[in-house]
DNA sequence: TATTGTTATACTCTATAACTATA
DNA sequence: TATAGTTATAGAGTATAACAATA
């Protein structure tokens, strides 16, 4: 596998922490580690994932909140433990979150109608309006993001990577 | 956007964590979030992710350790500076990562021929015998990850992927 | 003055064990 | 006996500031 020169692009020069390139650090040959699906899909993410948290942070959220609040926004009265399994992270990593949401107002929590043990998770309107503007900017983040796909391309390239998950 | 029922699975019911799907969760409607490339490609690489840290237990190294001895075997005597670069990674969080690698004998540092204050990171030959293995296991890892891909969805996948990021 | 490598440290994310109340 | 939610806590990953040696 040869290396193409104009992947290296030495003048864009900016890393995700804000850093510029030094001079003396030319990048190193990684040949074999991009052949791999798992370091493409972790490098792409990493990419992303900073345009998205950028964004987010004008409306005080992290991935993790919008995605909470866009599941209860199309699935209200789901359970905390609905919510983990969708989104695969562990019942105690998820209480302050719900906790946080339900001190800003975004957020209720009713007893649930069937199960005294589970708790109701509901969008207040307040919670509705900034999902719906959250969903806006996290559209227009993810056409920046893949500005270099076209939307057939990166239909394409969502349907592939679910076939490694689903 | 309509939910597919082959897509949940109930009988695989393993998540990352072992745990297996209690009866009374149903999974929730992610529509919005699965119209994302972030929330696929984040999705996609966590699961290529698991496959990927059981196999190189085996060897006693994470994906980072993986990731340095494979950029030594194809860059002899690059610095840490080099990889941090090339990985996306800060310095002083490879300073132990370095160190353990050296003291298991995989790694040597030499003093740079041209500047005092760096170092030439070089595989031992227990290191180069360790990385071809870890490497063989690797591709295999990524076939058994993305076995739902042909060779031919698999390259298009990679190819859309670095466009992301590159 | 700038860069390499390093120490110390803090902050976030993720994980496990154990408890309560309900089922 | 099992599940939902919670508490406390431990571990891993990631971040910044500051230092010595060298350029």
């Amino acid at each position: 596998m040869t290396r193409d020169p104009k992947s290296t692009k030495p003048a864009k020069g900016a890393d995700k922490h804000g850093h510029t390139a030094p001079r003396g650090s030319e990048r190193l040959d990684n040949g074999f580690l991009e052949t791999l699906v798992g370091y493409n899909a972790r490098r792409a993410w990493s990419q992303i994932s900073t345009v998205f948290s950028d964004r987010m942070a004008a409306y005080g959220l992290k991935q993790v909140d919008f995605s909470v609040l866009s599941l209860l926004a199309h699935n209200p009265g789901a359970t905390s433990r609905q919510l983990c399994a969708t989104l695969d992270i562990l019942p105690p990593n998820l209480v302050n979150l719900i906790a946080a949401l339900d001190s800003r107002g975004l957020i209720e929590r009713r007893p649930h109608p069937r199960d005294g043990r589970a708790v109701g998770l509901y969008l207040t309107s307040a919670g509705e309006k900034l999902t719906r503007e959250a969903e806006q900017a996290v559209q227009q983040a993810e056409l920046d993001a893949s500005a270099k796909l076209n939307s057939r391309e990166r239909e394409t390239l969502i349907r592939l990577l679910q076939r490694l998950y689903l």
